[in-house]
DNA sequence: CCTAAACTGAAGGCGAGGTTCCGTTTTGTT
DNA sequence: AACAAAACGGAACCTCGCCTTCAGTTTAGG
């Protein structure tokens, strides 16, 4: 491969997700071109249709996203802690996105294993943070979940904004 | 005006307004009247086109709120509870479409001095009751607004649901 | 300098949703 | 009951934006 070639794959798939993390999961693909100084024609030789350019960041988040949920649950954290480490991390992602893919990823096997492993690690997390006496109990993990998503999938969300913010805070346990 | 009528034009109303709440402004016109049991020729006769429909909503709207608005504004209650009270109301209208419109309204003066005038309510109830101590300092309260409208412009918010409840107790003062 | 790979962006195709229109139904009156 | 005007229904039409293609041009690499 040339090494135009590849970093011109590159420069498209960082702008895409600064885009599609910034405006949500409708940006055109005549924009990210223009984002990128490319032609439109070349995200075509690099990814054969929108579904392929889609399914291509979602599985990168996605495996990224994991494995750091992995490390942060091993980590010698408090699951407080744990939890707001892991939706900060999300709030640079364009998880709304991953949300739209949602309908139709029945057909991706990978897609489908990595959310789940997803909602389960969460889920988890946030079941230990109640037992702990951090996270507020009159919501169920699997509603407190639901909750950071919207927080996260907001377009325009950022790590540290004070939506975020509010929401952890709104989220912690109110009786110490 | 023929009972039939006027009964449709209301049906017609409060269905697109439900629709509205629940799923945002991008809800087409063939939805509106599936979900009201009636044809699409019948929403053309009673708006001449779908920026009518919005707009005849989104006024409606926006006045009762204003009107309750002030009422809560000059009510017996500590600002906080007002501030409380005024968001849980706008959980159940369909602020997503009215935030949608605010694109294009600068063509409407009244949408547009309905909006100034709510906007300037918010925040100054907002000021007060960071200085009553109840609502936190660290925000400002233009973004305290901006906050509140991202919680209640979310397609499918109701009143008392659990987001409302996080966010609220979230810019509740932790230094009281 | 040459060739194959890569790039460009205007043109084509397509689908979703707004709008129209006329035959049919309903209302209210004589 | 019969009639005229008003209202309704929904298929057909139209528009617009976006995805996708492709023939001509540029560029990397030998």
């Amino acid at each position: 491969m040339r090494a135009d070639a590849r970093r011109n794959r590159e420069l498209i798939t960082t702008t895409a997700l600064d885009l599609f993390a910034e405006h949500g999961a409708a940006v055109s693909m005549e924009e990210i071109a223009r984002a990128a100084g490319l032609g439109v024609g070349t995200l075509y030789r690099h990814f054969p249709d929108r579904q392929a350019l889609l399914e291509s960041i979602a599985l990168d988040t996605l495996r990224g996203l994991l494995k750091f949920g992995l490390t942060t649950d091993a980590a010698d954290l408090s699951r407080w802690q744990a939890l707001q480490l892991l939706v900060e991390h999300c709030a640079g992602l364009p998880m709304a996105l991953i949300k739209s893919m949602s309908a139709s990823l029945s057909l991706h096997p990978e897609l489908l294993e990595l959310q789940r492993n997803l909602d389960t690690l969460f889920e988890r997390i946030a079941e230990q943070a109640q037992l702990e006496g951090t996270l507020r109990r009159d919501i169920s993990p699997r509603e407190v979940v639901g909750l950071l998503n919207v927080a996260v999938c907001r377009p325009g969300a950022r790590a540290g904004d004070h939506l975020t913010t509010v929401i952890l805070d709104g989220l912690r346990s109110t009786a110490p």
